[in-house]
DNA sequence: GGTAATACTGTCCATTTGGACAGTATGCGC
DNA sequence: GCGCATACTGTCCAAATGGACAGTATTACC
């Protein structure tokens, strides 16, 4: 009952090339298409008993939405290591890595998205963007690059120490606003040099 | 021209993060109810304008079939070491790798599918699959562990050497055919061990 | 001032797509 | 012989989906 039959491996295999290759997610009457059924029916049986047997999982009613279980499995498994930062470095260049403090396995389930080599981690100290519910202690995790948009919270370098800020636009210009009463409430972004952008918070309760 | 909005880079990154999150890539109608869209020509909109400044690639008609170029030229630039072997080595433990003679880089579009750990290289010697049209000197690439469907070459380890046979089912038992006039025509396959299913074969021709 | 690109709302429609149903045939275990 | 899973053909349909078109408003650029 477990084991697939020939068909059903062959059609398991199929879907699995065309995902790997790049292309979109087979539908049912491609699928029929290419294994030469005359009736899309004949796919669509298959599909179910390859989703009864565990080795599919659908969304009902979605097109293209079918997915190998193993590699879903796989995918939320696969631990990536992102660089924790005590405090981030000056440079971005290629010796990140060898500066990062320590680095922090994390799957993409814990984050919801899939690390890059721009994504890094800093822990956080202090209260300072309690407002934006994030805590001392908590680790941040960010991504580097991308151009922040209004109301994401952001990392800065300031004094050589970075320090989260709300990126906010005002009259059209860009502004940091601080939530930290140290210092102004308002910078100019341009003044500072902005690390990365907020994805995700870990949080990590005391047992 | 080139850059991208904010507001398309957002959408770039909604996409990449479903499909990163496993998944299935979003309509365009799903795309505007995350953004808040009352109209779904707004998203149909912003993917048409990421298509045109090439960060976006679709299949025109077909459903959830947007794509990320930079995955995608990623993915198929994406060069994996297959390891190599003149024969298949008797066991298939952790220390295949040390086992394999050399290693080919292989990209996905190379051979079709994305390789695993499972997969593997041969290269054939002799004329014996001829009949099947893989030839002296190519490098067969096979996965090892799927059951092999009929009509499928599979390796065989015989005395220690490894032989392409064709996987034939005859009164519902399976044989393997040897192409090989130096062994015996039907050689039940329960009698040999069966290394792995060819998947694709690269042939290189002299300049 | 005009043109173009952005950033939408709103509507209509042909196609794609998945789901359900009816029906046929085969092989397998009991 | 019966029930069940497999392996299809063929048809109908509602929902999902992409594409095209008509508008509106804003901003940037020449």
């Amino acid at each position: 009952m477990r084991s697939l039959t020939d068909q059903q491996q062959a059609i398991r295999d199929f879907i699995e090339r065309e995902v790997a290759a790049g292309r979109p997610c087979p539908s049912q009457r491609e699928i029929a298409g290419h294994f030469g059924f005359a009736s899309k029916t004949a796919a669509a049986c298959h599909v179910r008993a390859l989703v009864k047997k565990g080795v599919l999982a659908v969304d009902a009613g979605k097109a293209r939405s079918l997915q190998l279980v193993s590699l879903a499995r796989a995918n939320r498994r696969a631990a990536v290591e992102i660089p924790l930062f005590g405090s981030i470095p000056a440079g971005f260049g290629r010796d990140r890595e060898e500066e990062a403090d320590e680095c922090i396995p994390v799957t993409i389930d814990s984050i919801g998205f899939k690390p890059t080599r721009n994504t890094f981690a800093l822990r956080v100290s202090g209260d300072s963007m309690m407002g934006k519910h994030i805590l001392d202690g908590d680790i941040v995790v960010l991504e580097h690059g991308p151009e922040p948009r209004p109301g994401q919270v952001v990392a800065a370098l300031i004094d050589r120490k970075s320090t989260l800020k709300t990126f906010v636009v005002k009259n059209g210009k860009p502004f940091l606003k601080a939530e930290n009463p140290k210092y102004p409430d308002l910078i100019p972004s341009d003044e500072l040099m902005i690390q990365g952008v907020v994805r995700a918070v870990l949080r990590r309760f005391e047992k």
